[in-house]
DNA sequence: ATTTAATTCTACTAATTTTGTAGGATTAGT
DNA sequence: ACTAATCCTACAAAATTAGTAGAATTAAAT
């Protein structure tokens, strides 16, 4: 199950991308519409500037916008950045790799061989779909277009 | 990520798959053998039990035995009794099912569709792959069989 | 019948993670 | 300088996970 924070970093990114790359969007902005509480949407916002997936600018008319194109930031991305390892135990994970406790020998794990198929399968869903197949869904005149 | 407890669960299922079914493995047994906390142990296999993937006989020389046949129990089984839904989201849920607060609209929902897509997928695997698969793994008399 | 050693049941606790809040510092356009 | 935005860090409440504790129940063996 993905965390309230990874739903809410999905629907801030879909909100800024049915906006104009131009049009910096503000948190507050993002926050009425999308009813997500401000504050902690401001974090949220950070990390995926920190993940390098939205840009910001500063002062009085500054706001967010997206550093890629929509279709170039997977849901794989946000996941790992946001929940973290999409594997089901670190082993199998690809960027969070840690061998379990006390494992003799990785290689003849039945577990570790049906969780990386697992890994495997999900990963493809989770890289072949991109915030703009979610964007499409809500364009932004939409009453509610929340998630 | 799959919780200690699944994981505690499926050694513990592990080394009673691997006993034949006549003889009851103890509490104790698996709990030294596997290294999961003992009283931790026992609140997971009456879960199991509860579950109808194991039974118990009470009593001085009682234990614990399989209910189905090690390939019936699937990791599926084993996930959503332990861990709970499967799904990312529960409106993409079969057994846990659940609406999202306030979708307007679930068929036009792109984070909906991609879900319901990793659902599928991760599914597939977890409902071929079963207890014997990863039984075969750790032979009883095997040193350290521990994952 | 008593002893013994197992499961069963329920409540409690400690640790960790999630989900926020709070408030000030910094930035840049007007 | 004023204003309204992002940035930063610390804290707190709530929920979940992980484990402890202890007594009740069960059934075989002596």
């Amino acid at each position: 199950m993905i965390s309230k924070k990874m739903k809410y970093a999905l629907k801030a990114l879909i909100y800024i991308a049915n906006h104009p790359t131009e049009a910096q969007v503000k948190t507050s902005d993002i926050a009425t519409n999308a009813r997500i509480p401000r504050k902690f949407l401001e974090q949220i916002l950070l990390e995926l500037k920190k993940g390098r997936i939205i840009q910001s600018r500063q002062g009085n008319v500054g706001g967010f916008y997206l550093l890629k194109k929509p279709e170039d930031v997977t849901l794989a991305d946000v996941y790992r950045l946001i929940d973290g390892p999409i594997a089901l135990v670190s082993c199998v994970s690809k960027n969070f790799y840690a061998p379990c406790d006390d494992c003799p020998n990785e290689a003849e794990c039945g577990i570790h061989r049906a969780l990386l198929e697992v890994r495997d399968e999900t990963l493809k869903v989770l890289e072949k779909r991109n915030i703009a197949d979610l964007a499409k869904s809500y364009p932004i005149d939409t009453q509610n277009w929340i998630i």
